[in-house]
Formats: C-alpha cells, structure tokens, sequence
DNA sequence: TTAGTATTAAAACGAACGTTTGATTTGTGG
DNA sequence: CCACAAATCAAACGTTCGTTTTAATACTAA
C-alpha cells in the first residue's frame, strides 16, 4: 500500500537475479524443464546452489519468472497494438491483425540481443509442456489476450463461425509456437539450413500468408461424418485397396 | 541369416512386454518423458520394477519402443497410400496427398481403442521435446517419408519454389503435430470443449481445409527486409507509435 | 561506528531417480 | 522327471535431485 518503505515484492533486482534469469531461460530452452537441474542453472550463472531458492522461491517459481519477464511486455504490446488498430478502422484486415500478433514476437526476437531469440523458443517448447502448472500459467496469461484478438477476428471474417474460428485458431498458435520452437530435427526434416531456421523476421514473413490463407479458407465439409463408427474407411483419398 | 533358430530380436512378445508398453504410453503422454519414473510405469503396469530393464534395456529404449510400435506401421502405410496414388495419376492434387498423410493418422487413432488417441498426443509431445536421442529417433524415423512426400507435393504445387514448400511442409507439420498433442491449455484458449478437442477425425476434417489454403497460398513479398537492422519497426501494421 | 537486514556461501537433508544384482520361480524340451 | 534357460522378484546400488539449514559476509540507515 505504501510505496517508499515496505518493498517487499515490486522492482527488486539485483545482478545475481538477472544472473540466474538468463541462465535458466538458456538452459531451460535447451533441456526443457524436469531435464534442467538447479545445479546447472547456478552453475551457468556462477551463483551459489542455494540462490535460486532465495531469490525466486522453487524451481517452479524460477520457471514462472522466466517466462513472465519476456511474455508479460509482449502480451502488453500485442493488445496496444490492436486497440490502436481498432481506432484506426472499424474493421481492421485479418492480415493486420495477423501483424499485431506477430510484431511483438519479432521484436522480443530482434532487439534484446541477449534471449530474444532463445526465449521464444522456450516459449514454444512451454507450449508443448504437459506440467500443469505450466498450462496453468500459460493459460492465464494468455486469456484476455486470445480473448480479444479472436473477437478482432470474429469482426474480420463475419462468414465464419465462432467454432470455426476457435479451431483456427488453434491451428495459427500451433503453427506459430511449433516454428518459432525451431528444432533441430524440423531442420532436418524441411532441409533449411541454421542461418535461415533462425531469421525470425524471415521466417514470420513466410508465416503470416500461409496462415492467412488457412483462415480464409473454405468452410470444411463436416456432414458426412455423423455416423462415427460406420465404414468410412479411406473415402478422401478415394483408394487403399478393393 | 537363417530362418528358424535364432530369436534374438524379432516378435518376442509376453504379455509383460505389452502391459509395459501400454503403460509407458499412457504415462509419458500424460507426463513427458523426463517426468514419468519407471517406478511409474512398472507400478501402473504391475509389473516388477527391473521388468523394464530385463525386457527393454533402458528407460530411452523402452520410448523409443513406445513409438516403433505404432509408428512404424503408420509410416508404412502412409507411404502405400502414397504410391498408390501415384500410380493413379501423374499429379495428385494437393488435397489427396494431404489425405494420404492424414489417413493413416486417423485410422491409428480411431482403430485401437486403447492407445490410440494417447498415441497421437504422445507424438505430438516427442516432436516438442529436446532430448537428443528423441530427435534423432524421429529424424529417422520420419526422413524417408518426408522426403517422399515433399517429392509429391513439389510436383502438386509446381509454381511453388523448393524452399518455400519445404517452409510450408514444416508449418504443416507444426499444426499437425501441435494439433494432434491436443494440450488442455489449448482447449482453454479455443474455449473448445473436450469431448470436441478428442474427436480426431472432426479435428482432421477442419485442419485439412485450413492446411490446403496455408499450401496454395500466394507467395510471400520478402524483398524489402534485405537490410536487417535499418530501422523496420513496425511496418506492417502500420502504427504503434509516432 | 553500530545495529540490523539483505545477500552469499558451504554443507547437508531426505527423497527419488535409473539401474544392477542375486536368488527364486516359471515354463519347456529331452 | 529333470535340466536349463527365461522370466519375475525383492533388495540394494550409487547418483542426483530440489530444498533447507546454519554461518559468514555485504550493504545500508541511524
């Protein structure tokens, strides 16, 4: 309640913190959680073993703060980035607000030198992270944002239905978290060579039009299916056998 | 090199080894790999505690069974579906190869009752996860049929350059992959509900349109980004600030 | 300088991990 | 029935885990 004496949570930051931060946002990107140990973040951050603890409280917590750090300026921004959009146009495009989603992520990629990059790709990885309490906290930061930019979307494309609309959704994230994972076995897989795999910019620029063109597309024809236990065996691609 | 004496390796089966292997399945899907214990397993599996060690060698190759047995014959039959389409016509469409991948996805997840669905998530997990041996698997596990695939697509899609299809073929997979590992922090932002979110074959129906538009989407401008640290802020949603 | 707090440091905590050992049981061909 | 290998079992192996404790040090306000 006051604001000179009792500081208790706000701004504390000493070295040691921002230490162990980089560290674990490195480590954690590159082994996942449960494959992090304590041991490896103090280690990397030249902290004592017992820092952590002091500091953030549990290994939990530290995973909190490390995600927190980045996500919560760049959630921030996305919604600026709309609202200011929605003054400027009562129906903004799906490629414009496609954007708003997307330019924080590049700028969390391009400007800190240190983490940009390496950040997002933990955050995919969180994504993928079945620990409850990492969907839990993704789920809450994430809300009002999905929240509002689905209801952006709604606007942009009337002829689709809210349903259809929460299922592309999902799909746009899942691609937009998968890529920006960056694995080394997608690499294989796609033959892109590192200096590409990791160009952020050039990599979102090839992003937005295929996910563009996903939302826009046709409605799927989901009549046929009802009977769910029938013989509907290859009907799309019209042969298998017989 | 003969026939008849020596077993080593090929269908050793005891019902030991499959309650294992269901066990895992269900269990790293729900956990991770590094989260579930073989303690865990042979405790769900009620099984002794070195069972897995005796039968499988290892923690790392009792996954690696885990997906063999499941994904080998999907693969497989991918590729058969693949072929036969080819010998059809000389250019399938874009659509009947994405079915072709698509197909054996779905009868894997609809045909075995147990397992199935788990696996498709345990999958979708496997391509986000960072360990080494896991990637190394999957590379090899997936190349050939990657390659053959984006074989059949470049031929589908000829006005599309080989680096973007093979951009494109990875944002496939991502939302493939993302989609199919169906987390439940997803299903909280898409506000879906579960019963909806497990039914894969409608899954598949709505993510196949979407996939088809994301591939025959217009080529992307990338010729103004040349310069990678001029001053490009926010160009493409065209105000945040200024 | 001194009192008091915030931070760092070294060491140990109990618990859980994957794996191995050695004995015992089970199953099978001669 | 017997011999022998395959399989199961209880127990323990040595490590490593996240966290806690206790003491020493650094910093700051009076």
């Amino acid at each position: 309640m006051s604001s000179s004496v009792i500081a208790l949570d706000p701004p504390r930051n000493s070295a040691t913190q921002v230490r162990i931060l980089d560290a674990a946002e490195a480590l954690f990107m590159e082994h996942g959680f449960e494959a992090t140990s304590m041991r490896q973040i103090t280690s990397e951050a030249e902290v004592n073993l017992a820092a952590v603890n002091y500091h953030f409280g549990s290994k939990e917590d530290l995973f909190e703060a490390v995600l927190t750090r980045r996500l919560d300026p760049m959630n921030q921004e996305r919604l600026a980035l709309l609202t200011t959009l929605e003054r400027e146009s009562a129906a903004p495009t799906p490629e414009k607000i496609l954007a708003a989603m997307f330019i924080p992520a590049l700028r969390l990629a391009r400007e800190r030198e240190r983490g940009g990059k390496n950040f997002l790709r933990l955050l995919g990885r969180a994504y993928a992270d079945p620990a409850p309490f990492i969907r839990r906290f993704l789920s809450a930061q994430y809300a009002e944002m999905i929240a509002r930019f689905k209801a952006a979307f709604a606007r942009a494309l009337p002829h689709l239905p809210k349903k259809e609309l929460s299922w592309r959704l999902h799909f746009v994230m899942g691609a937009l978290s998968y890529t920006l994972s960056g694995t080394d076995a997608l690499r294989l897989i796609a033959e892109l060579n590192p200096r590409e795999t990791h160009n952020d910019e050039l990599l979102l620029r090839r992003l937005a039009p295929f996910l563009i063109a996903g939302l826009k597309a046709p409605l799927p024809d989901l009549d046929e299916l009802d009977a769910h236990e029938a013989s509907p065996r290859a009907r799309i691609a019209n042969r298998s056998r017989s």
